[in-house]
DNA sequence: GAAGAAGTTGACGTTCACGTAAACTATCGG
DNA sequence: CCGATAGTTTACGTGAACGTCAACTTCTTC
């Protein structure tokens, strides 16, 4: 029984260390996103410490993608996230406890989410777009005024 | 002397609680920037009420756009707006006390900001049409599944 | 010119998203 | 087996960006 092996479960799951390493953010963030019920990691080594699979590290990234490039809340985030979930179930247990009815439902939440996401991120772009030009044209600006100082100190 | 009339400045100027009301911010919201040297109004009636102009309105909006869109804190925007000040005062007093070494100075910090807020820019397009395509495929998902359900409640 | 709405300066409170310290336990290399 | 390193829970602290009184003045309207 005793095989001296470092006892965990799955072969993919990392500590929650190298899983805040990888992808950027400290480990008490980690804890906290559990806390909050936003991130359970999928395992546990047998003296309780976390194990993050492959699936918790992406969600996280989907986290951070939320929150850094949409702007979303935690909360918010675990809005889309419970939803996604929902669906998860659906598909997994596919013809799951309450039929039909419960799945319209799930699903007209997820279209739901998909859209105002979908409408956030279009006004985003519209932002950005805007902002881009904005940006280069004072980059020409810039550039015209730093060859107008070159030619004056050229002479 | 006593026209009767209100007592201000400057024809275009508002006040702080309209300023707040048309760019969807609190009056508290305008006088912390000013509390930290954000945003000053450009007047001030004679009794001490602030007063907002056009250029004043633009640039809060230009502090949303940056803390909402570029998702920059206060700090950030305060340094970018600084940069932009330095070069207006530029343009206005054209050849502004020290002269040359000075200007390049100037131009190369605002060309330093503009090539940072163009990287950010960049990135979040990059992130955002990233984004946008899950999004999509998603939405396509869904129909699919609602198609199902409406073709097993048909039978 | 009196009332009520809006504005002023403090000053303290609040929420979010973690940071940090303490006391203890687990895991790993030797 | 032992020491170093990493992880655990619990709890209090923190910075950013405002919110919320309170006490007072100013502006506008009737």
């Amino acid at each position: 029984m005793t095989v001296g092996e470092h006892d965990d479960d799955r072969p993919g799951a990392v500590r929650i260390g190298e899983a805040a390493a990888a992808s950027g953010v400290s480990t008490r963030t980690l804890r906290f996103y559990e806390e909050i019920g936003l991130l359970e990691p999928s395992g546990r080594s047998t003296g309780g410490a976390r194990r993050y699979g492959e699936a918790d590290l992406a969600r996280l990234q989907q986290i951070r993608d939320l929150q850094e490039v949409l702007g979303f809340d935690l909360g918010e985030i675990k809005e889309v996230l419970r939803c996604e979930d929902a669906l998860g179930e659906l598909r997994s247990e596919y013809r799951s406890g309450a039929p039909d009815r419960r799945r319209r439902e799930i699903l007209g939440e997820a279209s739901a989410i998909n859209a105002k996401m979908r409408a956030v991120v279009a006004a985003k772009q519209q932002a950005l777009a805007a902002m881009q030009r904005e940006l280069e044209s004072k980059a020409a600006r810039y550039r015209a005024l730093v060859r107008e100082l070159d030619r004056a100190s050229a002479r």
